[in-house]
RNA sequence: GCUGCUGUAGCUCAGUGGUAGAGCGCGUCCUUGGUAAGGACGAGGUCCUGGGUUCAAAUCCCAGCAGCAGCUCCA
């Protein structure tokens, strides 16, 4: 007999094959056809495999079983995972040849990778959807089946997948004994847990098809991505859908063009922001916020150029390290992008990447040649490291300029330009830095991605002692000016090194470990939640990131604290300590804003366009009732404009309810109505955006007196909360099997 | 960069192998009104760009550019 021990904490007896589903049954018919899944023992697994195979407790114990109903959120992780199943069964169907890869489930469906010649189109879905309910009303069971290694390889040989077998071999080369699920004639390698039958998804949408790549390696082989979603109610779904676009209203992109905020033209190119009237408002507001900050904190602001040599983001490790998303190098000398090129084949010939032939060689040198650049000292009988050194002399008796792609290595100049005393550190140098990078045109999105950024940028230098509080002190600003917006929902992240792969970094082991372990240290000292991500790190440091999440729920990076001990260790910076001897500055980068362009991206979204009267564009709009009031309207806007708002009329010959209405819609914050009786009273009507029934008659002097109160605070009234935004990845699995 | 989709008026979008459409916005006039749209008239378009097919292309085909979604990347 098998003991279970229900919820209430009862034990009781069942015969030993016995089923989750089983002991629904014997509750009662209705929760044995709702229940999807079961919790044994804390695990979540298959309601239709017996209790014994699916706890790992040794036999005799009394196994723990909640049932999973679709009540549980976790039943709609597992009923999406068999969708997924049921999908890629439909696909089988419907084209010959496909080959099955990775099939999880996300935060808000499902998704099965597939390697398949014919390509799916959005006009496929009516046909592929047919074909899934089919597999839905037949209702067949998933049944689990266990195997070792070679018979899972043998399985998938004989299937013809390919992916999955490699996948075996590599990727789960560590697992002993595989799990398959079949379901009808479809078998397919996965973990599981699954519903017992098809007929337990009920409401199912293709949602879109789009490029993916073999185990995320884009040098892999592309595959066709199928997303769907699936819920236990169409209303639930029609609900999902209507949120999605209820989302898609707020995107920045869209608010961004209604009202008026940014512009990004072609003719000026993409990437490239144009900050329109009041966007630029809302970013002059904020820079002026954060520089009243920093100067409290002891930060001095400092400018620097757009361009700066070559050399420098070489010493710096920029150039090598990015070079693909970097705008190409201004060179002084016609010659100069020719012999950029020509070294740069050489070394691809001496790593054997790419052949560079005689013939090529004597064509560039003649090039050369006709732009100006004699290169009589090219040892064409020379070793390819003669040659390149003979060019790269050349090379740096011109002037190479790059467009910065950072800050980082002006700041450093500027600390070096004088000799630094421990007694002046730390040095702590902030400056609105605009950047360009190259991103590849696939990767561009509005202001959250874009090729010419501004970031609020600043580098501290300290000494080792001072770390860990000038990184404490950072953080909590980064807090500070979030909290300031009202922006609270983000997620803080250790971004680490990849352990694995320690080539793509520049410095010692020593000193990563050094930094690594600091930031652990600060972070859990100060005792924020925060999640680790190998590989997240900045080539030259391990960093704190604030994450958020947009309209439609991807996530974005936002502020960052980093830890460097390399650049200053790769420009031989200096300060001289106590001891009288020279001492390695420890360097701090810090943009609590990240870039001005993606922090407003999000702000926009996070407040739907309804910006908080400190931030908004246009704060207050007079409304005169008609013409007898528009010398008393003119009167009150400058009054206001004297008090320092941003204030506007509307003359139009519109009534006043449309007026009423633009201003509305405009999210203004504040609305001044006004006509005969005001101006006899010198008062105005203040209708508040947000409380448009509670509206208040006050002299001028008591409205400005209000306004400025509520704007100095800063006080956010109102975040326009989202229901899209509270679906969380919780319920995405990994690509295991 | 890769895969797929999209590109028509300032905006949102309909449309057809045969002379270009709506709503909103904009302009003018009438209306001078008390809290989410007063009325009339009017202007406005290289139908993304370049090729091709065709008697005829904005429509079909190809290439490019740009945007969107996903993947990859992100100092």
């Amino acid at each position: 007999m098998l003991q279970v021990q229900l919820p209430d904490g009862s034990v009781k007896e069942y015969p030993d094959n016995y089923t989750a589903i089983d002991v629904a049954k014997t509750i009662g018919e209705r929760l044995a056809n709702a229940t999807l899944a079961a919790e044994v023992n804390g695990n979540v697994v298959d309601a239709m495999r017996p209790l014994e195979q699916v706890s790992n407790l040794p036999a005799g114990t009394p196994i723990p079983l909640k049932l999973i109903t679709n009540k549980d959120p976790r039943a709609l992780g597992v009923m999406r995972h068999s969708a997924a199943h049921i999908m890629a069964r439909a696909v089988m169907r419907l084209y010959p040849g496909v080959g099955l890869a990775f099939g999880p489930t996300t935060g808000h469906g499902f998704y099965y990778d597939f390697d398949l010649d014919t390509k799916i189109s959005e006009d496929d879905f009516p046909r592929i959807e047919e074909e899934m309910k089919k597999i839905i009303v037949d209702a067949e069971p998933f049944e689990r089946i266990q195997s070792t290694r070679d018979e899972a390889i043998k399985l998938c040989g004989d299937l013809n997948q390919k992916l999955k077998v490699e996948h075996i071999q590599t990727g789960l080369a560590d697992h002993s004994s595989l799990s398959f699920y079949r379901q009808g004639n479809f078998l397919d390698l996965c973990r599981g847990p699954h519903v017992p039958d098809a007929g337990r998804v009920t409401a199912i949408k293709l949602i879109s098809i789009a490029g993916s790549y073999w185990k995320g390696d884009a040098n892999n082989k592309q595959l066709q991505r199928l997303y769907g979603t699936a819920w236990f109610s169409q209303k639930d779904l029609d609900e999902y859908i209507q949120q999605v676009d209820e989302a898609k209203k707020r995107d920045h992109r869209v608010l961004g063009k209604q009202l008026g905020l940014f512009t990004i033209s072609q003719e000026v190119g993409p990437g490239l922001v144009l900050w329109l009237p009041k966007g630029a408002t809302i970013r002059a507001t904020l820079e002026e916020f954060i520089k009243k900050e920093l100067l409290k904190l002891g930060y001095t602001p400092v400018y620097s150029p757009h361009i700066g040599r070559v050399e420098m983001y070489e010493t710096s490790g920029h150039f090598p390290y990015y070079r693909d998303a970097q705008f190409s190098p201004i060179f002084g000398h016609d010659a100069g992008a020719l012999v950029d090129f020509w070294i740069r084949k050489l070394r691809e010939h001496k790593e054997g990447t790419a052949v560079f032939s005689l013939d090529d060689e004597n064509k560039l040198l003649e090039s050369a040649k006709v732009m100006g650049a004699a290169l009589t000292e090219y040892p064409k009988t020379g070793s390819v490291d003669a040659k390149i050194e003979t060019l790269r002399v050349w090379e740096k008796n011109q002037e190479r300029y790059l467009l910065k792609p950072m800050n980082c290595p002006h700041h450093v100049q500027m600390y070096a330009s004088q000799q630094r005393s421990y007694r002046d550190l730390p040095v702590k140098l902030a400056e609105f830095g605009t950047v360009y990078r190259h991103e590849k045109t696939g990767e561009l999105n509005g202001l959250l991605r874009v090729r010419g950024l501004t970031q609020d940028d600043a580098h501290m230098f300290c000494t080792p002692d001072q770390v860990e509080e000038e990184f404490k002190a950072t953080l909590n600003l980064v807090k500070f000016v979030l909290g300031s917006v009202g922006l609270d929902d983000y997620r803080v992240q250790l971004s680490l090194r990849d352990s694995k792969n320690k080539s793509k970094y520049v410095g010692t082991d020593e000193n990563w470990d050094k930094a690594e372990a600091t930031l652990r240290k600060v972070l859990t000292e100060m005792g924020w939640a925060f999640t680790t991500m190998e590989g997240e790190a900045a080539f030259y440091g391990p960093k704190t990131d604030f994450m958020v999440r947009d309209c439609i729920g991807r996530e974005w990076q936002l502020g960052t604290v980093q830890l460097d001990f390399n650049l200053p260790e790769r420009f031989k910076l200096e300060y001289i300590g106590a001891d009288n001897k020279p001492h390695r500055p420890v360097m701090i980068h810090r943009a609590p804003f990240g870039s001005m362009e993606r922090f407003t991206g999000v702000l926009i979204e996070h407040f739907a366009g309804a910006f908080p009267l400190w931030l908004a564009p246009e704060q207050v709009r007079v409304l005169p009732i008609s013409e007898k009031a528009y010398d008393y309207a003119a009167s009150v806007e400058r009054r206001f404009r004297e008090a320092g708002f941003r204030v506007t009329t509307d003359f139009t010959s519109n009534r006043v309810n449309a007026k009423v209405r633009d201003a509305q819609l405009a999210l203004i914050p504040y609305m001044l109505v006004v006509g005969e009786k005001e101006a006899a009273a010198d008062t105005v009507t203040v209708r508040d955006r947000l409380e448009a029934d509670k509206q208040l008659n006050l002299s001028v002097a008591e409205a400005i007196a209000k306004l400025q109160e509520e704007a100095a605070a800063r006080r956010v009234r109102q975040v326009a909360k989202s229901n899209f935004r509270s679906f969380d990845s919780a319920g995405e699995e990994e690509n295991e099997y």
